[in-house]
DNA sequence: TAAAAGATTTAGTACGTTTTAAATGTATTA
DNA sequence: TAATACATTTAAAACGTACTAAATCTTTTA
């Protein structure tokens, strides 16, 4: 392969891998993402495995994660057994289906606990403690409420409704004094 | 203590170690914090230690990355040589800080890379092969450039801003699929 | 100044997660 | 059917992170 692809390409492994461990899906998932997302062709799993320097059974273990969070998918070739994989390209269709797959639950766990941990402080008796307690309890619902919101909306755009209105709320960024035009288009 | 409020505290307990987990700082973290939310007064060190089952230096330390995410204040009471903690109640205030604090500097380091593998992508020699990973990176800083800017407007807002833009997005009505039109506030 | 009360640091340990090597499973071909 | 080429599962090992116990540091009081 040509030199500077090569380094492009662990270039990329490298982001992918920071990224995905941050996120909590284990570096080398993302790692794998990455060799998929450089390939313009389908890949095989002994060859993502060769290529990362780990076993095929982590491969195989891995890359499933990544089929179920919709962010891969198998495919394969008449007159070849393997099983090859592609990556899922479109990353607002990813984030949609991440945030529902993994985000949302997580969610709706603690704030099943939150909701609990108001019906019981209600049945307390009445006290200073009593008090501040429900009086921050709702305003932490209020904020997951919120955020329950967002990601509903944001699971149900597709991705060209997104992009506007990720373009919108870009629209609100207050002008900082003294900050030279960040984050806008050069020219 | 009231049994009610005892098992409330005890879900939120939970429910907090369980999202603090989640985004990548640590079960007891959460709950540390818990234990300060739950609190009207201030809590000092020790007590933390003992509510949690864990040892002092554990507190200090993770305590330490609460404060360094401004979600947790240290305060002092006169003739008391102890430290004593209360929690940051804002949550609009921490997202933002967090984001900045945590999300941006990883953000960052990653766009970094990715934009290295554009400059070594575009040195190659050219090929089909070039072609469409230099699309595909395309797509992805078109994506980072988004997230960083909803990070950076984010940043910037204040909690008033921040609800009120928040509201704002949650009248985006979601559109069926198939719809080409963007999605309208009701009413 | 010594003693006491507290917080922090440190070196080691326990734990959970990731990875591996090998065994097993499952088609396909001859 | 046996041989094969592959994928998946598994049990154990390696690894990293979080936690502990103990030592150390710091501040206050007597």
């Amino acid at each position: 392969m040509d030199g500077n692809l090569e380094q492009s390409r662990n270039a990329l492994i490298q982001a992918f891998g920071r990224q995905s461990s941050f996120w909590g899906l284990g570096k080398t998932a993302g790692e794998m993402y990455a060799v998929l997302y450089f390939s313009p062709e389908p890949v095989s799993l002994e060859e993502i495995a060769k290529s990362l320097q780990v076993t095929k059974g982590n491969v195989s273990i891995a890359i499933r994660q990544l089929e179920q969070l919709g962010m891969v998918r198998r495919s394969w070739q008449k007159g070849d057994r393997r099983v090859f994989f592609e990556p899922e390209t479109d990353f607002y269709k990813i984030t949609r289906s991440v945030l529902g797959l993994r985000h949302k639950p997580e969610f709706d766990q603690s704030f099943l606990l939150v909701e609990e941990s108001v019906q019981l402080a209600k049945q307390a008796d009445s006290s200073n403690k009593r008090h501040t307690v429900l009086e921050r309890l709702n305003m932490l619902q209020e904020f997951y409420r919120l955020l329950d919101s967002v990601v509903e909306v944001v699971s149900t755009m597709n991705s060209d409704q997104l992009k506007a209105a990720a373009e919108m709320f870009k629209l609100l960024a207050p002008v900082k004094q003294g900050d030279k035009e960040y984050g806008m288009p050069k020219g």
